[in-house]
RNA sequence: CGGGGCGUAGUAUACCGGUAGUACGCGUGCUUUGGGAGCACGUAGACCGAGUUCGAUUCUCGGCGCCCCGACCA
């Protein structure tokens, strides 16, 4: 895309009413925009980022045999009703139309996806079963806070299984637990599984996914030798404390961000529904039930509070919003113009996603818009480089550049 | 929801009981062109309401909005 057609712009100013990395960084790179507090609105930058995290998930959750669904957000009262959530879930959103009928805004979507699943689910041959779908949740937060940590409106892929037994469900539960890790990794993101208690949802301990940050809300302790970790609301331990599964290491104490959860929800749901299936022996069954969350947008919050530095986002290439920030430095010399304009088609034709700073700008100005925004390579063409004979291939998160011949650039961005 | 802070051009800020200045942005022109260019001219602003006052953007009260700490967190 050329950037003298992108219709948002970079600010050179914090905004004043944001204080976390996330939300300056984004808002300043022209990714988000603020609606009100804890809404934004995701602008051409920010939305092709979430949608390279959202086909993440997508594929990880495909990949465990999840089947995509776009559930309702504007939900019946009546389903809410029967579980008992219309009174106890206190950030349900309720509203009323003209004629006095009452909707929710779904916070979450067990309400829908279990009725949805009970119209088609009459066997035991029909589980397992996974949906998730991806889309806006709605809770109504107390306080919202830290950018695009926790909103009001906010992104989440929540997918839900049924199966016939516990022991199924543990089975899946693991799966699930692994493709998560996936996820996170391919985000560019170390995330760590802790125990925590299961809320509202269930009083079994639930798992969370955190990473650390101090953009995070919640504090684990995590044991430097080994993979134990759990949230400080469960722990039977403080820092300090020899590790309890490993026996060598020592607890630590962090701030993280919960970037997903797990939840074994049992058979509650099922059994507000009167949701059962026959089971091969001829008798009637209630389905054990698990969901499995990641807040999207919270994940890109969460990248940019990890990812980033002093001038601005290092986006992991899986996640970039475009592979390549193709930047020409023509200071009114046509012929490095059309040089530059011919390499962007060269990109183009090849498949590699680029953003060409094509706009009448200084260096200076355009190398900071680059490093703010945040795209891992950055190609510049200029009088030096076509008199060099090549273009300029610098390194986002590490800042080391190279020159490469035209001839090789497309096989080199592909290495 | 308790506590604290803050609301001034598009953005960030300053001053002031006598209707607002700066920087960036934006527009025009000239010069400039590898790390946020310079000059000139121009553009654009006091959250809402009430009160005090000759006069309120400024002081007082109320509302609304935003941020932070805490609580809460399907």
């Amino acid at each position: 895309m050329r950037q003298s057609k992108l219709f948002t712009s970079t600010r050179r100013n914090a905004p004043k009413d944001e204080v976390v990395r996330n939300a300056e960084l984004l808002i300043r790179g022209g990714f988000i925009h603020k609606e009100m507090a804890g809404v934004y609105s995701y602008l051409p930058l920010g939305l092709r980022v979430l949608h390279k995290i959202e086909q993440i998930i997508r594929e990880e959750m495909d990949a465990v045999g999840g089947q995509e669904v776009r559930m309702a957000t504007l939900h019946p009262s009546d389903n809410w009703k029967k579980t008992g959530g219309w009174s106890s879930v206190d950030v349900l959103f309720k509203i009323q139309s003209r004629t006095e009928k009452e909707y929710a805004l779904g916070s979450s979507e067990e309400e829908i996806v279990t009725p949805i699943a009970q119209e088609y689910i009459g066997s035991y041959k029909d589980l397992p079963l996974a949906v998730y779908q991806i889309e806006q949740k709605y809770r109504d937060e107390l306080r919202a806070k830290s950018g695009i940590m926790r909103g009001r409106e906010f992104g989440m892929k929540d997918m839900y299984s049924f199966h016939a037994d516990q022991k199924d469900f543990e089975r899946f539960y693991e799966t699930v637990k692994q493709a998560y890790f996936k996820v996170f990794e391919r985000c560019g993101l170390d995330a760590k599984v802790t125990e925590a208690s299961g809320g509202a949802f269930s009083n079994k301990l639930s798992y969370e996914f955190m990473v650390l940050t101090d953009a995070g809300e919640d504090d684990i302790l995590y044991c430097g030798q080994c993979t134990h970790c759990v949230n400080v609301e469960v722990a039977k331990h403080a820092a300090g404390d020899t590790c309890p599964k490993c026996g060598k290491g020592k607890l630590k104490k962090a701030r993280a961000a919960e970037v997903g959860n797990v939840f074994d929800l049992g058979q509650r749901y099922p059994k507000s529904f009167g949701f059962t299936f026959k089971d091969k022996d001829g008798k009637d069954k209630t389905p054990v039930m698990g969901c499995y969350g990641i807040g999207t947008t919270r994940l890109m919050g969460t990248i940019v509070e990890v990812l980033s530095d002093d001038k601005g986002i290092v986006w992991p290439a899986t996640v970039a919003p475009f592979s390549v920030h193709l930047v020409a430095i023509a200071g009114g010399n046509a012929d490095v113009t059309a040089e530059a304009d011919r390499v962007y088609e060269l990109l183009c034709e090849n498949g590699i996603p680029a953003l060409y700073d094509d706009r009448d700008e200084r260096a200076g100005a355009k190398f900071a818009d680059a490093d703010l925004i945040g795209i891992p390579k950055r190609l510049v063409v200029s009088e030096k480089t076509v008199s060099a004979g090549g273009i300029e291939v610098t390194d986002r998160s590490n800042g080391s550049s190279t020159l490469v011949a035209d001839s090789a650039i497309v096989e080199h961005l592909r290495m």
